[in-house]
DNA sequence: GCTCAATAATTTCCTTCGTCAAGTATTGAT
DNA sequence: ATCAATACTTGACGAAGGAAATTATTGAGC
């Protein structure tokens, strides 16, 4: 919603979010790329610049053969606004502010002692009342990442275990403790329209994001579009299962993608008492190949579950990245080799990005959802 | 296309699409599931009205309270156009004329003898003539469904296996031997938009159809759109890997659902020379428990890669037909079974119809994708 | 039977959006 | 200086759909 409280015209929505997503471009361009008549783009883009949230840049180079008018192209104001990104999760809240185009300007987090509801928003509070500082004034929107089964529309979280939250009206309570507009997400859907509208996913019709760390998870766009499964139950690439006879998975099968390669099933592999999950990277990096082989196993697991994606809906790239951790370097090769097996005919030719995630992502996932809903609504 | 040449306005579209698919609608009803306001309904449905498409019926039994006009129902004139689908399999012509809503109205066949492209449409001309009869003044489609790599936008065929064609260009051509309007889809594709349109699929956001025979095959319907993957595959739900120690595929990994639960995959796990594929349904039928077991296993496998759909992208229903095969109580329980073992949390909610795909279903699917043409160009 | 409330459908008027076609702006080439 | 080429803007117009008033058709209450 723009600050004039008017609800945008359909060009005018595809224009904004052709240019926040897409970098700089021409009204003539836009024009091409939306199908619409570059009139229609000339008088959507006006009162976006009046507005402040689109500028001219200064004429460009010449591209074309010679001659002709040089083009100003639209370019997001990053500045005209703020929003504030919040991962929630079950002994931490993680916060950054980020201008229009997702890029954080400032971060701060704070370690969480009870997650009882009225903590967290306490808490929550006295974080955002941090991260605000100058950015306050041009600072209207809260985005809020949580995991578990969150209700987007409503912002009603109906089951989060780490958090032991169960139908929590996350968003009225957030929006009353903070005072700013708050939009609620799965922390997953909210990396992966991240990653949509600002990363690797932009202009992909289909597209998806997978999380490797504690769980599997994953992020689909089909057609454009989060999706989000008929029972609230969709991306649940860890309980796929690539062994009818592996190791036995908390939901009750056998050889789910999340039993071998979730960070529990390796340290359980690994099988030797007091070893962590870090020490067992240092032990397969140090060259044991017993060790090496559980990480080896875990990436061909990995692998495989991608293929099924792949082979599945077909998206046009998918990324891997993962919840703070650095063992890509154990897993990449090997997910590439399981995907490149499983994967049929020209699925294979999906792109797969295979990258740490930095440090406050997920908290700019949940900012970026922020974004959209200033669009999208 | 209509009639009179014109494209529809948006909401004509959306207005006959909901009659087509959602049965006797009145315009009120209509306008509060389209979104629309009842003025639109009206003015949209008139012109649909005068070329004959659809129809007023009488007045309803009173359905609210007491008071009040009773509603007059828009209805589809099935019979105001008739349709030809025809299914090209590599030794097989199926034809069928069926009416705007899907029923079919008659059939016939033809062998094939040699799979060359003139001489399939020369045998396509031919079946064409006999099916049309006294239905030719009302018919100006001709929807075509092949298995294999099927470029639907340009009607051409990139790939098919079973006939052995490469990049023919197969609309163009049928349409010079017919006369009438053709559209080209992938078999697959093709059933999944008639049970979309005309069968379980309708109303549901998301949905998906399995084909058990041959191969394994899957039509995917997500935010009510078909899925046709940024590279061209999709749905291959076949070449999922449930078990990396299983028989060896020859899409060149292991325990893929296809090598599983293919018809030659279970001819070669019964292993007994001369055994066919229905003698050896007739075999677990008279309780032969070597024979029962490998069916039993290959409807795990096929409940395992449901599962997978399942999980990944959630949609409301799923069914699940072959390819005119008849041992669907043999594979039933164990595709139940294998399903709900896998299925995580909600996604095991969604509906699993397992049904027997009546003769001519294929070409009744070529015949609802060219009803859909009438509407969506 | 008459009147009234309730619901369905239609009509009329009007707003909004986006296109069309013509005009303005700004460049390089001749 | 003129012209072609390209980018952008402007104002008139048309199509699509909404709002509200109107007409149509019923059952209920009297």
């Amino acid at each position: 919603m723009f600050p004039d409280g008017e609800a945008l015209a359909p060009a005018a929505t595809a224009v904004f979010t052709a240019v926040l997503t897409e970098g700089p471009i021409s009204r003539v361009a836009l024009a091409r790329r939306l199908n619409l008549s570059s009139a229609a783009v000339t008088k959507a883009a006006r009162p976006l610049i009046a507005m402040g949230y689109l500028e001219e840049q200064a004429a460009t180079e010449r591209t074309g053969p010679g001659a002709g008018r040089p083009a100003s192209p639209l370019a997001i104001r990053a500045d005209r606004e703020f929003f504030v990104g919040v991962k929630i999760t079950g002994d931490e809240l993680i916060g950054v502010v980020t201008d229009l185009r997702a890029e954080v300007r400032t971060s701060a987090h704070r370690r969480l002692t009870a997650t009882g509801i009225d903590d967290v928003l306490t808490q929550l509070g006295e974080l955002v009342n941090e991260l605000l500082g100058s950015f306050r004034p041009r600072t209207r929107h809260l985005g809020l990442a949580v995991s578990g089964d969150v209700d987007h529309a409503t912002g009603f979280v109906r089951y989060s275990p780490f958090l032991r939250w169960h139908d929590v009206a996350l968003r009225e309570l957030a929006e009353k403790a903070t005072g700013l507009t708050v939009t609620v997400e799965n922390d997953v859907k909210a990396l992966t329209t991240a990653e949509q509208w600002f990363g690797e996913g932009v202009g992909a019709d289909s597209f998806a994001l997978v999380t490797v760390g504690a769980g599997i998870g994953c992020g689909l766009i089909v057609g454009g579009r989060l999706v989000s499964g008929a029972h609230g139950v969709a991306g649940e690439i860890g309980h796929i299962s690539v062994d009818t006879n592996g190791p036995a998975c908390h939901c009750g099968s056998r050889g789910c993608v999340e039993a071998i390669a979730g960070a529990d099933a390796i340290v359980r592999a690994v099988g030797r008492p007091g070893v962590t999950f870090s020490q067992a990277v240092a032990l397969a990096r140090s060259g044991d190949a017993a060790v090496g082989a559980v990480f080896a196993r875990a990436g061909d697991a990995i692998g495989s579950g991608i293929a099924a994606v792949a082979n599945l809906v077909g998206p046009s790239r998918i990324v891997v990245s993962g919840e703070g951790l650095s063992a890509y370097d154990l897993f990449e090769p090997h997910i590439r080799a399981g995907f490149q097996r499983q994967a049929f005919g020209a699925a294979a030719d999906c792109s797969l990005s295979i990258r740490p995630l930095p440090f406050e992502e997920w908290a700019r996932g949940a900012a970026a959802v922020s974004i959209k809903a200033l669009v999208a609504s």
